[in-house]
DNA sequence: CAATTAATTTAAAACCATTCTAAACTACTT
DNA sequence: AAGTAGTTTAGAATGGTTTTAAATTAATTG
């Protein structure tokens, strides 16, 4: 039987479980996968009662994301996305509601790219697809 | 003969010729393919002598890109950036300098693209690659 | 279980790219 | 030359994020 698991995740990547880590943990990695900005975190923990600085927030999801349990992406939208999806991976951006979709790496192949420059190393690629509404004219 | 070919751009696109916007648009559109943000740009005519103020590097930048002489690009580093080659393409993206370089749409191929989510339909696709220093260990 | 120590949280200020405001200025028209 | 509409600008404002330093809390030790 396992007790505590969110406060042993922690413990786990040697980040004490405090109320607040306790919290978003709890939130974030409920097994569903999740694209959250801290603004949009902090807005379903206020929602569900528990108060919390943005500060920490902040100081948290980089910590999260520090010991591999999140992502960051930058580039979408108009802040830094966190994403409980940690592997590889491609994201559909619906820009009429700023929601993510992802797009596992397996669906893309990527061919024919130019030799990169002299001492240099593909770091990793960011396929961001940019979906928009139908609009059905005639 | 061509006279004032950068006032007959500028008017061509319904844009004043004003001191500042011939100035930028020399500077932008002397043939070689350039990458700019506000800041790369006010540097740059800061050392050609010219002083204007930041606010109007924005005006401009936004104009040229609503006339369809430049194309926007967010997502890149910490700023918008702005370039001279309209065309649909890609980029290689140097983190450790932050230098772009041009990928021709046609040098990258995406197949198996999950669907769409009902009445969504793509309204473009970004593809950054990321280049760091190779580094050479033993 | 104190007491101590070290990590964490927080409000508030600072930061930085960008946008806004509204007053001064300039290009174009008459 | 005058009028007017468009443009530039300094400076204020904005919004996401980071920093600061003081208050709080978790872990450790006796
Ligand atoms: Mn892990
Ligand atoms: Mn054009
Ligand atoms: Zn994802
Ligand atoms: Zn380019």
């Amino acid at each position: 039987m396992t007790t505590q698991t969110t406060a042993d995740l922690l413990r786990l990547h040697k980040l004490r479980p405090t109320r607040q880590r306790v919290a978003l943990a709890a939130l974030l990695f409920d097994g569903a996968p999740r694209h959250v900005t801290a603004e949009t975190l902090h807005g379903q923990v206020k929602d569900m009662g528990i108060t919390l600085s943005l500060a920490t927030i902040y100081n948290t999801l980089h910590q999260f994301t520090k010991v591999g349990l999140l992502k960051e992406i930058k580039g979408i939208g108009d802040a830094t996305w966190f994403d409980t999806n940690i592997d590889q991976h491609h994201h559909f951006f619906d820009i009429t509601n700023d929601h993510l979709i992802d797009i596992p790496a397996s669906s893309i192949t990527i061919s024919n790219l130019p030799d990169s420059p002299e001492g240099k190393v593909i770091e990793g690629i960011d396929v961001i697809v940019r979906l928009s509404d139908k609009h059905y004219s005639e």
